[in-house]
DNA sequence: CATGTAAATGAAAATGATTTTCATTTACAC
DNA sequence: GTGTAAATGAAAATCATTTTCATTTACATG
């Protein structure tokens, strides 16, 4: 099976095209590097990686590529506490599929977890309905994040 | 009715003291100026409040407060999104209780909202119980938060 | 109620993630 | 192929937050 954003995958390039980018060597190897990517890198580890294979890469463009990304609806941009940014391609590697996470805030650890989902989305439809209607807001996105200490954390 | 951190009252003083820490005038009048505000101020929104009335202050000090205050559990830090954390009492002035965020990616307009909180809760603790179990964590807290376009940017 | 001492403070400097600037390079419509 | 607007990279700027350090203050103790 064919990842959508596979490195032979014409849909990358498309997907720029569509919203009036262009499709560039920087912008296919952040786009390569994150979703390859199995945990939640920050744009520097991201640019670090790129930076192997293509040391030119510079960090800005790596910054400016992620913005794209996330505007395009095609990563999630999440803050976890820590100072920085941390990036997720919405259709992960993993087979992961819609998850949230679990963020421990002794050593920044993070868990997806995909239990409990169902119920989670089925109720913040229910709330997000209910929402839009009495605020008049026009509702794109939500987050759901919980924060605790890890096992390993536990036992010190 | 009388709110636990009126002005007249020891239990602030007792707060602090009973997690370690002196009683001080900055710290009083950090504390006071986040009782007294409605909406959901940084750091220095309540640097320029607190400037008014005692202007020998220091910011540095009142990010100092703020850490203490959210580290003692009286405090909530938030992060919406706009590169600058925001601070709200647990125990709010307005008798709001325990509410959640819709946030307005457009103009920045954070609505609090009560509605559909206890449904959120309940499923909340579930969850919540459901991962403590599963991954172990000793979970502290969680978030809840939706992002979309408010009427006001929708109308422009 | 004085007073010694560790804790708290404020100003200035440092930090560090992210953004901006700008001269150069590149994608791609023609 | 070529012109042109878009994209890039390096360096500088930004800006929220943190650190440093000399001075001040809270308060336990006498």
């Amino acid at each position: 099976m064919l990842s959508s954003f596979g490195k032979g995958s014409p849909l990358c390039r498309g997907q720029f095209r569509g919203h009036g980018y262009r499709m560039t060597v920087p912008r296919q190897a952040v786009l390569d590097v994150l979703s390859k990517s199995t945990g939640h890198p920050s744009a520097e580890d991201i640019f670090l990686e790129v930076h192997k294979n293509q040391p030119s890469i510079g960090l800005t463009t790596v910054y400016r590529t992620l913005d794209i990304l996330v505007q395009m609806g095609i990563a999630f941009k999440f803050d976890f506490g820590d100072g920085r940014a941390r990036y997720e391609l919405v259709e992960g590697p993993k087979g992961l599929g819609h998850h949230h996470h679990l963020v421990c805030t002794n050593c920044g650890r993070i868990v997806d977890y995909t239990d409990f989902i169902e119920d989670e989305v089925e109720l913040l439809k229910r709330v997000e309905a209910g929402l839009s209607e009495k605020f008049k807001f026009n509702i794109k996105s939500h987050l759901i994040q919980f924060y605790g200490i890890c096992d390993r954390c536990q036992n010190i």
